[in-house]
DNA sequence: GATTTATCTGTAACCGGTTACATGAAACCG
DNA sequence: CGGTTTCATGTAACCGGTTACAGATAAATC
């Protein structure tokens, strides 16, 4: 492995020439410049990221920090891939890398690899729930950017997408399509998605001028057995809902179903809609209707924003990033008019 | 940040002897090392991870190579979160850690990656095609393990499912339930799955004492569409199969939605089965047979392949692994005794 | 031509660990 | 009791970069 000084010594300058012809070019006479390149070029100097970080305290990595939370090791982000792709695309398009912290342990444990690894900042995926780890965290004024869950901290921000438009947009289409008895399958309250798609229900209901009626709200578990269990507990009415806001599309396929195994049809007799556009909804029947997210947008944000807080120590937070949430129309919600 | 010098000063040793307490705890008096770590607790002091590597030049870092191959940017793999659940457990008990490697730009990106910081070590997830950068890798000592793709090099091994043997459960399978006409929709050939899957369908039916008919052969993408064309042209011949057995889930559901377009009941006129179990199996009606595989195994494996490498440096690469794969009955394979 | 200024380069300390080797004290031995 | 082992510890070099500061040279100024 050529080192700076094995180039340093074969083009007769110093050590530190050597380094600036990589760290600041333009301190250095072309000719100098050039031919320590050829000299990297044919030697196959690579830099040595961990004396670099020695020396300077910055690693040029983010750390993920990637727990289940609190709803149990059966969670699975909706999109992982998606989001990592973009996280990862738009973080080495600066020279930045992800390093992926191992699970749980003590909520100091985060901290501590941050400062074993120097790393610049952290990015936080979990289920939205409120975990110890991302507060400390937060509080210790490592950059942080969180998904789909608010923080507070002078270099923490977070982003998430539009979660009430989106579920604001379900209802009104639900309310286009002629249905007028719409209810809710909620996501856990706890949850920030939860809330704030229930929020957007309730907003929905309120601006067309419909009554929220509270045996229309039932709290799942984004599962698809809460789905289903809530769409019986939804059938038994006395008043039956016909139509069925979703909060994921788990428990709306969940709800799908308990519906036609009451003999109800879908969408004749109840129409559903679902959130997060995960891979299944296009592949049951009927298909199903639901929210898309801008899933690439998402690790592209975060990336920006904990790169905006790393460029500049001092600057605070940036404000969340609220990504647009798009109805996706398939046939769960019924033909236009019908009803 | 409190480092090695500040716990000497404060507990009137040297800086050997607290390094010694981290690295070789035996080699110093009980209390002296107590004294250590209670000064190391008092001051929460973290070794630092760049300045350690610096010296070992052992990083307990393994590189992630993520790429899409060949089958383009569109390609996902069926189960990358359970993967990297596995992967990093499985690391991450050993105290290593997974840096997320950029991808592709050129073929020695990733081995400049590895030099520069120091990696143990690189597990590489692609689509099975011929990747230049495990080659190339793997040619050069880097221990690597890749995942569904056969390696050579001296310290480069893989794992993968027994493929081979799935496909033949699934097409004993259709046998058994009294189908004879056993197409398949293969996936395709210069990827090691789709290679073996079509291996093993051949496989079966020999053992079975059925023929294997080429025009019962046809070559899917892996993709929906894929299967779905493929299904079209096997129900297009003089003599329709009466069972499919898709080399992929995706293909699988393609080929149920091809069947049922063309008037056809599933199972009833054609049995389906898919590979890979993925969500979506569980979840259309009627519900795919499939061959499951062992997905947290993957990566748990392939951390112990890794680590067994980077544990003894001059040992031989350990055998590929292959994991077992499970058939799993549902609903597209027909009742028993049917047919 | 002397003085100031700008530009380029070199010297050496430093980042925070590891480790070969030296040292001194205590334990062991015949 | 002198000599050898054994054991715990210390000294100092080293890993591969960065960077403050100083020095040298060339260009600009008066």
């Amino acid at each position: 492995m050529a080192t700076i000084r094995d180039l340093a010594r074969r083009c007769g300058v110093s050590v530190a020439t050597v380094s600036r012809v990589f760290n600041n070019p333009d301190a250095v006479t072309r000719e100098t410049r050039e031919a320590v390149l050829r000299a990297a070029a044919l030697l196959g100097y690579t830099p040595s990221a961990p004396a670099r970080t020695l020396a300077t305290k910055r690693s040029c990595m983010v750390g993920l920090a990637w727990d289940t939370g609190h709803r149990g090791p059966g969670w699975r982000h909706p999109f992982l891939q998606e989001l990592l792709v973009g996280l990862k695309t738009a973080l080495s398009e600066r020279g930045y890398h992800l390093l992926m912290l191992a699970a749980g342990e003590d909520a100091d444990g985060h901290l501590r690899a941050v400062r074993r690894h120097s790393l610049d900042g952290v990015v936080f995926i979990d289920d939205g729930t409120a975990d110890p780890a991302l507060t400390r965290l937060a509080e210790s004024g490592v950059p942080c950017v969180s998904l789909d869950r608010p923080v507070t901290g002078r270099r923490a921000t977070y982003v998430t997408s539009d979660n009430a438009g989106g579920a604001a947009a379900a209802v009104r289409h639900l309310h286009e399509r002629g249905r007028r008895r719409i209810a809710t399958i909620a996501g856990p309250g706890r949850t920030h998605p939860g809330a704030e798609r229930l929020a957007g229900y309730r907003a929905a209901l309120a601006a067309l001028g419909l009554p929220v009626r509270e045996e229309y709200v039932v709290e799942g578990d984004f599962y698809l057995g809460g789905g289903h269990a809530a769409m019986r507990r939804l059938l038994a009415l006395d008043e039956r809902p016909d139509a069925v806001f979703a909060a994921g599309d788990e428990m709306a396929i969940g709800a799908v179903r308990a519906a036609l195994e009451a003999g109800l049809d879908v969408p004749g007799d109840v129409a559903v809609a679902g959130f997060d556009d995960i891979e299944p909804a296009s592949l049951v029947r009927p298909a199903l209707t639901t929210v898309a997210q801008d899933r690439a947008g998402f690790g592209a944000a975060a990336a920006a924003a904990l790169i905006s807080m790393i460029d500049d120590p001092d600057a605070a937070a940036p404000p969340p990033t609220v990504l647009p949430a798009r109805l996706v129309v398939r046939e769960t919600s019924g033909p236009p008019r019908a009803g």
